[in-house]
RNA sequence: CGGGGUGUGGCGCAGCUGGCAGCGCACCGCGUUUGGGACGCGGGGGUCGUCGGUUCGAAUCCGACCACCCCGACCA
């Protein structure tokens, strides 16, 4: 049960972000440095994610497979730009069964090497492509600073790994998944984002082109909440995946991956909780409504309890994810706190005045206090919560999106797009060179996010930093 | 790895000019409460981070070590 008060976002969002965290049940600190403990409440709101994002994979022709864990140092080393990436940050097990291993197995970071070597054997044929198999698991990475959801050692992950005959159709595929993470994000986890592309710093180790939705935090910092890569032939060519072509010549495969982490919850929280808890979007919460019985005495609650079963079973059985909190000793007012916490999105309160009126009292989580409380009748009851759901999960995107775009700033001077940095994001014209990128930096410690796939103006402009002519527009963003 | 800080019941802390451990919250029991964080009474729980030193006596003084946190460096 949660009892205090949390940080207020405006004194410390990190505090915040942490204590909240903690209090609402999500996760917990293990007793392995960096490594986080995943609580049933959010076990269950990951389920939700991987429910969502594995019926669009399912869509789109994917399957599901499991590969293992440890992977060969050397097939780390096979391509050069990745384990120059990945390096610093692997746990290498030296041992087994009480032996030195010959060959010291990593854990994996990411398996686009083990699963490159699996393909090479399964790939002979143009008929054997595209190969579309998603993976659902964890990895681990050697991080140095760790934060429960954002960053941690280990975390839990889908990744996606594809093969393809054409560069194009590679392509497609890296722009389709990032499209799916896109749906996803806006309309399962109401967390708007923007696709783009990574700058060549930005990429991700072994790749050729790296694409991303960033989602703007309510402290106005940017979080990479999905990634999806078109790798080329780079990892084709270190494991030798060769196919014949309908010409009878060998070739090269063309490889993607994308990947979608835990880390999803921290955008969910840091982009709708406020300062009394966590705010759940409808479509992904546990619990979409929690039921709160009020009584004085067992006169009251022998008339309460009855209509809050029947009320909980018709609404169950139309598919709404609900709990009644029928926990003994203690007062109506600790409960809605405390579901607060949980960011339940929407509260049923049934007392002795409802029981006689024929009504309940509903509180919306995303709108604190009275103006939120709404008394409906019971008739109709299923079309009015699930009305009310969607308009809360509507809600909390169009307040999302309209804090994004109040924070989004395009200086026009090097000298504006240092402030605008401190407390937003500058989109801005940017010639693409590195010394720039470098400059902005160090300067601001901000970096650029990404090159927007969508609203690219017409004609080319100024870089913001050189002046040098820039056909593109990147957002410049701290990040997390 | 550099700078700073903290280690005392589950959590947050007090005690630190040495005298044998305490407060709030949480937890357990009983009773009264219950439409926005209830109250009373009664309980249980700590080799004071570790090791060593000084002393009749150390949570307290000294030394070493360990762990964690914050800032920096690092972070597909």
């Amino acid at each position: 049960m949660s009892d205090e008060k949390l940080t207020p976002r405006s004194e410390n969002f990190s505090d915040w972000y942490n204590e909240l965290v903690l209090k609402a049940e999500l996760a917990d600190y293990s007793p392995v440095r960096g490594c986080m403990v995943v609580r049933p409440y959010g076990w269950t709101l990951w389920e939700n994610i991987q429910q969502a994002l594995d019926k669009r994979f399912k869509e789109t022709g994917h399957v599901n497979a499991a590969f293992p864990l440890f992977i060969p140092m050397s097939f780390l080393e096979k391509e050069k730009a990745h384990v120059e990436g990945f390096s610093p940050e692997l746990a290498v097990v030296t041992h087994g069964g009480g032996e030195k291993l010959e060959e010291p197995l990593v854990v994996r970071p990411t398996s686009e090497t083990i699963i490159g070597y699996m393909y090479s054997k399964w790939i002979k044929s143009w008929r054997d492509l595209p190969l579309l198999i998603n993976q659902w698991g964890n990895v681990v990475r050697w991080e140095l600073r760790t934060k429960l959801f954002l960053r941690t050692a280990e975390f839990y992950w889908q990744e996606g790994h594809t093969a393809h005959a054409t560069e194009q159709e590679a392509r497609e595929e890296t722009l389709r998944m990032l499209d799916v993470y896109t749906d996803f994000s806006i309309n399962e986890a109401a967390v708007p984002v923007i696709k783009g592309i990574k700058s060549e710093t930005e990429k991700f180790a072994g790749a050729v082109m790296s694409t991303t939705i960033e989602a703007m935090m309510q402290d106005t910092r940017a979080l990479q909440s999905g990634t999806s890569h078109y790798l080329g032939q780079n990892f084709a060519k270190a494991f030798e995946i060769q196919f014949t072509n309908q010409n009878n010549e060998l070739e090269f495969a063309y490889t993607t991956s994308w990947g979608l982490s835990t880390r999803m919850i921290g955008a969910i929280i840091m982009t709708h909780g406020d300062d009394q808890g966590l705010i759940l979007p409808p479509r992904l919460a546990p619990i979409q409504v929690v039921m709160i019985p009020i009584y004085k005495n067992d006169a009251e609650k022998a008339a309460v309890m009855p209509v809050t079963d029947r009320i909980f079973r018709e609404l169950k059985a139309a598919g709404l994810r609900l709990k009644v909190d029928d926990r003994e000793g203690l007062t109506p007012g600790f409960k809605y706190n405390d579901w607060e916490m949980r960011g339940v999105p929407l509260r049923m309160e049934i007392g002795p005045k409802d029981v006689e009126k024929g009504s309940v009292a509903l509180a919306r989580r995303d709108i604190p206090g009275k103006a939120g409380k709404s008394f409906v009748s019971q008739e109709n009851l299923i079309a009015t919560v699930q009305e009310m759901l969607t308009t809360i999960q509507a809600a909390l995107l169009e307040r999302a999106i309209a804090m994004r775009d109040s924070h989004i700033d395009d200086p026009q001077t090097y000298e504006e797009l240092k402030q605008v940095v401190q407390s937003g994001w500058a989109f801005s014209y940017w010639c693409e060179s590195k010394q720039c990128e470098a400059k902005v930096k160090e300067d601001t410690k901000a970096s650029t996010r990404c090159i927007p796939i969508e609203g690219q103006p017409e004609h080319e402009g100024k870089c913001i930093v050189c002046g040098a002519p820039a056909k593109r527009k990147v957002y410049f963003a701290k990040a997390y």
